[in-house]
This record gives C-alpha cells, sequence and structure tokens, in this order.
DNA sequence: CATGGTTTGTACTGGAAGTACAACTACGAT
DNA sequence: ATCGTAGTTGTACTTCCAGTACAAACCATG
C-alpha cells in the first residue's frame, strides 16, 4: 500500500460512481478495473485490495471536507458567523461529490470500521463543530446549552443528513446554487430553531 | 419468503448483535446460524438469503419507530409540544435496540437498496417530522421556514444521529434516562437554536 | 544495455453464498 | 392407522469472486 502515483489515483475516481450505485459489495473487482481502465493486477498492486480503494476515495473526501471546514472556521468572525460558514464549506463540498457522498452512506459501516476512516470522519465531521460550540459560548454569540457533546453530535447530523440526501437525490444542475439553499435551511434551524417566541416555554394551540 | 413463525422470529434476533459487530459481510450465514440456533438449511428455507435477515431485523425495528412516533404525533397538543414528544419517542425507541441500530448504521447501503426498507426508513422518520412542521405553521406554535422540506430533513438528521451515536457508544445501563437527556438535548437545539438573542441577525463578537 | 521498479495477462486457490435433495418429524384430515 | 402436507435439517454440491502467483513485457535512469 505505497501512495499510489497522481495518475492512477485520477483513474480511480472513475470508479466512485460504480461504487454508489451498487455498493462496494456489488461491485466486482473485475468491474472497477473495467470502469477506471486500471487492470485488476496493477490495482492488486498498489492497494491491498476493495476496501482500500473505498479507503482511498473516501479519505480523499473526508480531507476535503475536512480542509474546506478548517479553512471556514478559522476566520476572525465571532463563532456564530463561522458556523454558518462550515455548514456552507461543508455542504459546498459534500454537493460537489455527489457520488463520493453516496458510497460514503452506502458503505458508512465499512468505512466506521476502517480504524483510518473513523479517524478521519471524527476529524472532519464532528470535531470543529464542537469546538465552535464552545467557542461561541465564550464570546456570546452561542447560547450556553446543557448538553454540548449531544447538541453537537445533533447539529453534525442536521448538516450531514442534508448534504447526504442532497447528494443522493440525483446530481443538480448547479451544485454551488443547492449548497447556498441548504446551508441556508440548515443555519435557519440550527442557530434560531422552529419554535415561535409565543409558543416557548409554554403550551398553548390558539392559531396565530 | 413467507412470514416466519414467531419462534424462529425470536431466535433471529440471537444474530442482532453479531452483524451490528461485524457487519453483514463480516457475518457468514454459519455464524449466523450458530448464533441463533437455526440450522442453515432452516434459514434458506424461510428467507431468501442474508439480506432478507437484516431485511427482517430493520423492518421490525423500523415499525417500531414509526408506530411509536405515530403515537406520539397523534395526540392533542400543539404542534411544538407533539414534535419534543416525537424526538423522545424515537430516541426511546432506538435506545432500547442498539444492536439493531448498530446494524442499520453498518449496513445502511444495503438497507436503501432493498426498497421495502427504503420506504419504511421514509414512513419512520421523515414522514412524521415533515407533517408535524406543516402543522406547526398552521397552528402557529413553529415558525415558517423557507425550505421546509430541507429544514425536515434536517430535523430528522439531528434526531437520528444523537440516536445512532448513542447506540453506537455502547449500551448504557438505563437506556431511558439517556434517551431522555439525548431528547431534552435535540429538543433544545431544533426548537430554539443555538444563537444567542444578542448575536441575531448581525455581526457582534462582544462578550455577552 | 543492464538493473530495478512498474505494468499487465493468465491461471490458480480458497472461501463463502446459495442450491439440491433426501431423510426425517409433526400433525391434521380422512 | 394411514396419508398428505408443511416444516426441519444434514450433507454434498455448484458457482462466483476476492485475492495470489508468477512470468513476461515495459519502461526509466544510470
Amino acid at each position: 500500500m505505497r501512495k499510489l502515483p497522481a495518475k492512477l489515483a485520477s483513474q480511480l475516481y472513475g470508479a466512485a460512481e460504480l461504487i454508489a450505485e451498487r455498493g462496494l459489495d456489488g461491485t466486482k473487482i473485475e468491474d472497477i478495473a473495467e470502469a477506471t481502465g486500471i487492470p485488476k493486477a496493477t490495482i492488486y498492486y498498489h492497494l491491498d485490495g476493495k476496501n482500500a480503494v473505498l479507503e482511498f476515495l473516501l479519505g480523499d473526501l473526508l480531507d476535503m471536507i475536512a480542509g474546506a471546514v478548517g479553512v471556514a472556521v478559522a476566520s476572525e468572525e465571532n463563532a456564530r458567523t463561522r458556523l454558518e460558514a462550515a455548514v456552507q464549506a461543508q455542504l459546498g463540498v459534500m454537493l460537489e461529490h455527489p457520488s463520493l457522498c453516496r458510497a460514503l452512506v452506502g458503505d458508512l459501516g465499512r468505512a466506521t470500521r476502517l480504524p483510518e476512516l473513523a479517524a478521519a470522519l471524527r476529524t472532519a465531521f464532528y470535531e470543529p463543530i464542537e469546538q465552535l460550540l464552545a467557542e461561541g459560548v465564550s464570546d456570546g454569540s452561542l447560547r450556553q446549552v446543557a448538553d454540548p457533546g449531544a447538541v453537537a453530535l445533533s447539529v453534525f447530523g442536521a448538516i450531514t443528513l442534508a448534504g447526504l440526501s442532497a447528494a443522493v437525490e440525483g446530481p443538480s444542475a448547479d451544485p454551488s446554487a443547492d449548497a447556498a439553499r441548504f446551508s441556508a435551511a440548515v443555519s435557519e434551524l440550527v442557530l434560531d430553531g422552529l419554535a415561535t417566541p409565543g409558543s416557548r416555554d409554554q403550551r398553548r394551540s390558539e392559531p396565530l
């Protein structure tokens, strides 16, 4: 498992769609060979088997997400604004690479059982949000919540599921427009919540 | 694929832990046979193979969730309150059946590729929330949002990820206490959001 | 042109899913 | 009590595919 040459790497992406469609199980190594143009023997020369193909593809996706989110989080704005930026960054990358996302959902189980990927998943998605939540409390732009860990997880879930479902829905003509639309919706939810001011902390059912 | 007798059904649950642990791929039919006490030939007599085992187990989980959420959503309260109840119901069921949830994450790809399950997933998770959102706007207990579909998806993501991660974290001593804790966190997020009143719609970074 | 990494075709091995089938059991109906 | 039907199970088989082995060809670079 050397670090494979750039040319092969780029060819390998030709397998993403295939894996996204049928899952890794439903995809024979021979299929991957055919789709990418890399003969089976060469694949095995560079990679430790089928899982490694997935690992390579998803590792890349996760790096991209971690990178984009990292940039978004590093600005000088307050935490609330940076959270919005992070949401947009994550969704942007996800919508840009729908097949990788679909492959990720599809083989999430395998992914989480590959230790490197499990760690990468954490780094890409969860940790930045958790940290942002803490910083928001310090700088006053985000509320203090009772259970920050659970909330961070939920925020992560809200973003990720929106992205995944968008990726699954079928590719859109304009990914960045979609990203903007979805991230607006997610930010709206995560920042402002759904309750009407009037209904907060009480039980009423009068129409407005 | 008849509807298999109750006794076998209950034995089959003995395979849930196994599948959760290793994924369906990592689990040989022989392993399932051994773990459940149902011989391989019998499994094949009743079920159409390995996938059908998973399908049976997850179908059950999804039914339970759909049922519990259905009850929660059907009360006379306003939509906001029912949303809280739905969150709690879903998390309650999920934490009660951690191995099934783990199996679900692990083989999500396969699950979504099994048409029956994909539909069940929708019914169990997504639809009730979408409906609640609409009703909340009518009864005034929830805010009108720009993109209800995307928001419903995110809410669904927030709940589900909290539940899944709780299930993966390892079984807890007191599932219902955990369910209460998580659902409080999720409801807090989804209803009230994270922004501080002061930071809403503007960019400030003064501490409070 | 020689050496060593890379590429590739081909043939093989091993393991697991699923099938075939026959023997056996349980049981309700005639 | 016998027969038929449905379920149960062991055993042996077929098929398919991941992964391996290996040798021949293919480059570079010195």
